[in-house]
DNA sequence: CATGAATGAGGATTCATTCAT
DNA sequence: GATGAATGAATCCTCATTCAT
């Protein structure tokens, strides 16, 4: 639908913005261009809109992360790759972490949490697996893995967006291969 | 101050457990067992409350991260204490992480970045450098240390927070050891 | 509109009664019939609201003292006429006069007085000026003919009011008979 | 009392240029250079402390009024003199005109409107009395005189003040003679 | 006399939500 | 489907006043 696309964009835009309480319903609507009523039309209330853009959120994001990965492919190869679009999405899309990081440092978040994926972390929690399982990293637990994954590459773009430092494609090399160096076998 | 300190405390587990838009100022003076008009002595505005906070946290912070550091010590293990330190903080003080987390995630975030440090990662980074000039670590941009270093620690907390695994000792020295294996010469 | 009006009526009444700060949004809305938010709906805050209510009192004032003035009748006449018209709308609405009085007294004042003008007494000026013309009336500066016009009428009425004294219809033509006699050629 | 005084006239500049409802106790208090209990010192309450301010401006202004008056003149030089001083005091010191108008058009009249007299109407009224005796003013009830007398002054200083027009001395001394011409025998 | 930290009732304003059109 | 006027609970903040020092 058209209008729910531009309902979430104007949310996504606004709350990058202006933060969760500095956003409010009728803020929305005049960016989508839409009435008030309309976005109760397609959405019960604010939290569900807040939910329904989160998952729209995450689906967008492992969707771009996972484009041109391939089972094909040599697992360094797909680990750089992964970790490359990871960043490179956020770093391009910067609202789309804003609005997450927000989410996640909520009260929103347990609501969400229940036996749902967080922002594509499964697929890569599967993706890391799989490279134990090829013998390619060390045999250490997924959640280990993923946080040394994770947690760098979601480090990173905060630096970069909060301007503390602008990595090049050099410098990201660089820290992917730390990474690299820390867990292949 | 007796009172400010009653605020600080109230202010963080509120917005720990309600977050930002889910803590009036009604509730934190309740819960500081205060008047409102007396959190208005003490600070201008609910924002003004916000940074005098976050300032406080980060002091907080650094203090315990630091405590039982010393350039006696051998650069490893120093490395592996303050990461641990940097965990166990955190995990220990949850709304500690929960508020900052939401102050960084928030336009706030821009108010307060001038040239103000932020959660103690300017020590962290000046730590790490002495790593490089020690002939400790590899020789790479700070930034690029401070990424593994602070990322993989926040999201191991968050992880843990979030009680999508719970870290044990053994758990937290294998991340300490894949992160040290890559930054190691 | 409808709700408008009531806003106005109530806003008036209230301000007569209880004075600026005696008039919290909360009671006009009660008396005018309507939720707080709705008169945020017509007015950005309560001062829009006092800022329309000004020009809203000029108009009806100025409205009614030139009700039935006309150029074909003789100056002597008119300027009794609008003497007393303008004397009779203040003490049949006192509430205006109220209004109006503490509106001119209070830093309002500056920021409504750009070009615009103040209780239609720039249409009495243009009057008086007629007068000028017509050889009615000394050839004075308008705005000392605008003194003795206005000045003794807001006296008169206001000594009515605050039940100093109760002016009668002798009593006012004594009035404008001294003025007539100061200003006439 | 130097503290009474401090009070008094940080109390007539703060409300001369925020209004009655601009000037809470604190700016009063800061501004006198004194400590908020010390205002509660002299006066039980807020509007204790306006009712003595108005019982005090009324006195200054009697005080320089009247200040060369004497029976000994002729009638039309005293009442020359006195109307130029009573506008005189108000373009001089506007803040006391601000003041006391702001008291008039407030609720606190009607508490104040006892047998009380009113800024100076009365020896006004006296005086004005004196030259209807003295045969050199036509025989009008002395209401109608005040009238004239005081609403022009008063509307010529808030003209002046507004800066619709500078009255010079040339202006002023015209605006007497129309209304000198007006009651005079 | 003088102070100013502390209080909390009260006021302006916001904003999620409803509902008649 | 779409609108946006209307609602009023909830929030931030102010400020007159008190009282222990």
């Amino acid at each position: 639908m058209d209008k729910v696309q531009a309902i979430f964009k104007s949310t996504l835009r606004l709350i990058h913005q202006f933060g969760f309480h500095g956003t409010p319903m009728s803020q929305i609507a005049k960016h989508a261009d839409v009435a008030i009523g309309t976005i109760y039309h397609y959405f019960e209330s604010k939290d569900e809109l807040i939910f329904a853009l989160f998952k729209y959120c995450k689906k967008e994001v492992a969707e771009y992360i996972f484009k041109d990965d391939s089972i094909e492919k040599e697992f360094k190869e797909r680990f750089f790759a992964l970790w490359l679009n990871f960043v490179r999405f956020y770093i391009d899309n910067p609202e789309y972490l804003s609005f997450l990081d927000q989410f996640y440092s909520s009260p929103y978040l347990q609501q969400a949490l229940t036996n749902e994926t967080i922002c594509g972390q499964d697929h890569v929690s599967a993706f890391l697996h799989e490279g134990v399982n090829a013998g390619a990293v060390k045999n250490l637990d997924t959640n280990i893995l993923s946080v040394v994954f994770i947690g760098t590459a979601v480090s990173t773009v905060k630096r970069h967006l909060h301007s503390l430092h602008q990595f090049d494609k050099k410098s990201l090399n660089h820290i992917i291969e730390v990474i690299w160096d820390g867990i292949k076998k």
